[in-house]
DNA sequence: GTATAATCATTCGTATACGAAATGTTTACA
DNA sequence: TGTAAACATTTCGTATACGAATGATTATAC
C-alpha cells in the first residue's frame, strides 16, 4: 500500500510539472516570435485584463514575488511595451499600461498562442471538467498543509 | 462557444501553474530546513534512484538543460553533498553519486516532504485516476504541437 | 505638527533556467 | 596518423525567482 501511494505521489507531482512545463514551452516559443519572454507575454496578458493595477497587486495576481515582477516590469518599460507612471496624488504606488506597441505585440502572440492550443479542444470537457475538480481539491489541501507549516 | 473554450483553456494552463507551484514551495520550504534547495532535493532524489547517472542523462530525465543541471550539480558537490568523478575509461562523461552526507539529507528532507503531502491520501483515487489519464492526453496534444511548430 | 508606523516599490545577493559558444574527449575515416 | 565529426560538459549572457534590506511616501499616534 505505501508503495502503491508513493508512486501515485511521484506519478501526480511529475505530471503537473510536465503539462505546466509543456504549456509554458509553446507560451515562450510563441512570444520570442514577437520579441518576448514568456512571462513577460504573461505580463501583458494580466495587464489587459487588469489596466491601471499596481505592481503589488500585479504580482498577486501573478503569483510570483514583487521584486520579480519589479524587474520584468523594467525590461517591458524599456522595450517600450508597458507605461509605469507614479500618479501625483499618491506617489508610493505605481500605474501599469499597455502601450499602443505592447497591446499589439500582445495581440498577436496570445492569437498565435490559442491557436496553438486549439487542438485542446476535442479532449472530453466532462472529463475535463472532473480534472479541474480534481485539481481545485488538491489546491485546497496543499493551501492548507502549507499554511499549518507556516505557524509552526 | 468561443468564449466558453477560451475561458476553459484559461482555467486549465493556471491550475496547471497553481498546483505545480504549490508543490514546488512545499518542496522548497522542507529541502531548506535541511540546507538544500527545492531543485537541489530533486537532484539529489534523481540521483539516488539511478546512481552512476551522467550528466547529460540526469539534466534529460529532470527535463532541464545540461547547463542548468551542470551549475546546481556544482553547488551540490561545493556543499559535499553529491560525487562528481571523470572514469578513466571515458573522460567525457561525468559519473554522478551522492556521499554519505547527501544521503543523510534527502532521507531526511524527502520524508518530511512526503509526510506533508500524506494529506493528499484521502482523496478519491478514481477521481485522480481519471486526472492523470486527462494530463496523459493533454501531453501527448502538446507534444505533438509542439514538434509539429519546430518542424516549421 | 512632528515622530513613528505602515505601505509600496526597488535593489541586492543567490539560485535557477535557457541557448549559444567554447572547451575538452573520443571516435570515425581518409 | 591526422584531421574531421560526434559527443559531453562548462562557460557566458540574459531573464526569471525569492527573501531581506533599502528607499520613498503616506498614514497614524501623540
Amino acid at each position: 500500500m505505501n508503495t502503491n501511494t508513493e508512486i501515485e505521489l511521484h506519478e501526480i507531482v511529475d505530471s503537473f510539472r510536465e503539462v505546466k512545463q509543456l504549456f509554458f514551452q509553446l507560451m515562450s516559443d510563441m512570444s520570442c516570435r514577437f520579441g518576448v519572454t514568456g512571462i513577460q507575454l504573461m505580463t501583458l496578458k494580466a495587464l489587459r485584463d487588469r489596466p491601471e493595477i499596481g505592481l503589488g497587486d500585479l504580482a498577486e495576481h501573478m503569483r510570483l514575488g514583487s521584486s520579480t515582477v519589479s524587474g520584468v516590469i523594467d525590461r517591458l518599460v524599456k522595450a517600450e511595451l508597458v507605461i509605469r507612471e507614479r500618479p501625483a496624488n499618491n506617489r508610493r504606488v505605481l500605474v501599469l499600461k499597455l502601450s499602443e506597441k505592447g497591446e499589439q505585440v500582445l495581440q498577436g502572440a496570445d492569437s498565435a498562442y490559442r491557436q496553438y492550443l486549439s487542438g485542446l479542444n476535442d479532449l472530453d470537457p466532462e472529463e475535463l471538467q472532473v480534472m479541474l475538480q480534481a485539481h481545485r481539491k488538491i489546491i485546497k489541501k496543499l493551501e492548507k498543509v502549507r499554511d499549518e507549516n507556516h505557524h509552526e
